[in-house]
DNA sequence: GCATCATATCACTCCTTGCTGATATGTTTG
DNA sequence: CAAACATATCAGCAAGGAGTGATATGATGC
């Protein structure tokens, strides 16, 4: 049966970008690569602009750097981290973009409580 | 202090990107979304085409629905889904560009088990 | 080498959410 | 109106993941 086939195919892609969008799906992270964006920071300035507790703050890095969302070089005692690649901040732009479409719905939406 | 204004400001829109992206963290939803990309199907056909229950897609689809991902329109007994705009596949595609980019780092990652 | 600072890791708890099985609503046909 | 089919809803369970506080690692300067 040919629909068993394509679902299988599929299904790797699936599992791949559903992985990418739950690394993308909280709001924690989404603030650390928000202030990434606009440039590298150290870990402690990343805490600083984004209000989260220091151990918080690291958890979160180390997700977003096993995931190859971010990338670090080591400054002395500090770690400086940066996005890894612009099109990150290109794909955050494309869910705004989506969200003028589709934000009432979101909003209203109540399968999801704010976290 | 200009940082707080700052993340105050930016907290709206960070939970509206946290929750579409938590709209679409989830396997069975990105496959109910992919079929739907194809072209608008009945509930049953999608059953068919992921294999999921039929509840779990009813679950699903209601949710795509109050979050605006997805449109449905009566034909009979039948209810037809859509996507709701073309935004969502040229979304689906961006995120496999970047997956293009850091697959590896996304498949090592083990914070995120599969779902 | 010791004190200090920057960052990472660990153990734990709580909450969210996805899935299932049973059932309810709604629609068509005879 | 009754039977059959399509879809939606509900209650309950089980697991994933986020946050915290305490602590460990690592680097710098005196």
């Amino acid at each position: 049966m040919q629909v068993f086939a394509d679902r299988n195919a599929a299904a790797a892609g699936i599992e791949r970008r559903a992985k990418l969008f739950r690394g993308l799906a909280d709001p924690s992270r989404l603030a650390i690569l928000g202030v990434l964006c606009e440039g590298p920071l150290v870990v402690h300035e990343i805490v600083k602009h984004t209000g989260l507790s220091q151990p918080n703050v690291s958890n979160h890095l180390r997700c977003l750097l096993d995931c190859g969302l971010v990338a670090s070089d080591r400054d002395g005692r500090f770690i400086r981290y940066r996005i890894s690649s612009p099109r990150i901040a290109a794909l955050l732009n494309d869910v705004d973009a989506l969200l003028d479409v589709v934000a009432e719905g979101v909003g209203a939406c109540d399968n999801y409580r704010e976290a």
